[in-house]
DNA sequence: TATTATTAAGATAAAATACTCTTAAAACTT
DNA sequence: AAGTTTTAAGAGTATTTTATCTTAATAATA
């Protein structure tokens, strides 16, 4: 797997954040359950967004989370670097310790070149932008596609 | 992670045998030894790849495996296959079990795309051609570097 | 002020992955 | 035939990831 479950969850909440109104706060419950995925596990993962300044929280009735200004001009590789770390993009791909361009392992140069495709991919749009053409063509978001971009 | 554990060590392993000459059966303890990889983890894995017809062993003195000319033909490719199965190169990027190129998910086209740059890259070249590629270029399978395709 | 709705935080549990240990089976050597 | 070297197979342990449960803290509302 690419990503880890935390990870495709954070991005998954992020995603349904971003088309939210200005300064409106979601809460877990409602993403939680919108997107089935546990209530207790989301609200980890989103605390980890939260304390890394891409969301903002609100605690009490109408409280929730939301996109902070960071967050909204940040892209998916953002999500996934304050969720799985890093790893991904620096690490060679078997793993060994002294891998580079030196004394490269044999996946060495074709791995540098299609993780960073991996990482433009995700770099590509920001959140605000996917929210902008989501809304015209109405990505899924769950499994049973019953998200809705309004 | 890209690639499991397991699934790393036995692509290491199956680049250590590509080089080996015709017929000769390297036995598990001299690779977990050189591989630094742990011997009845090892053992596990190249069970699996034994099983699928990738690898030949044999038992007793001089035993150990070596390729199948299946084996030898194959791709890394047919390695992760073997070894972690398909999800990496069928699976939404977000798990998202109904996403496809008629309701995708927002990050379908382009993950569509590096998927199978990843899925190139793992079948561009066989395991007798990255050993015959690998004695020119001293390729590195290890962290410490002390392999020599010879 | 009491109640309710919410996130925060910590403890626990379950599942998956990674790793180890033990015994059995096969094949060679003497 | 007995002993040795090797893979095979199964059970067991450890660690990490995923998920749940409980309590605390914060903020709104009545």
């Amino acid at each position: 797997m690419l990503l880890s479950k935390s990870c495709v969850y954070g991005l998954r909440a992020s995603l349904y954040l971003a088309p939210k109104k200005e300064g409106e706060f979601i809460s877990i419950r409602e993403m939680s359950d919108k997107l089935d995925i546990s209530f207790h596990f989301l609200t980890k993962i989103l605390q980890q967004l939260t304390a890394d300044g891409l969301m903002e929280s609100y605690k009490g009735p109408n409280g929730g989370v939301k996109l902070s200004n960071k967050g909204k001009n940040a892209t998916l590789f953002d999500m996934v670097i304050a969720i799985d770390g890093p790893a991904l993009f620096t690490q060679c791909a078997l793993g060994l310790p002294g891998c580079g361009s030196e004394e490269p392992c044999p996946l060495h140069d074709s791995w540098v070149d299609t993780r960073s495709s991996i990482e433009n991919m995700l770099k590509k749009t920001s959140l605000a932008e996917i929210a902008k053409e989501g809304k015209e063509k109405h990505f899924r978001l769950t499994a049973s596609g019953n998200f809705s971009w309004k």
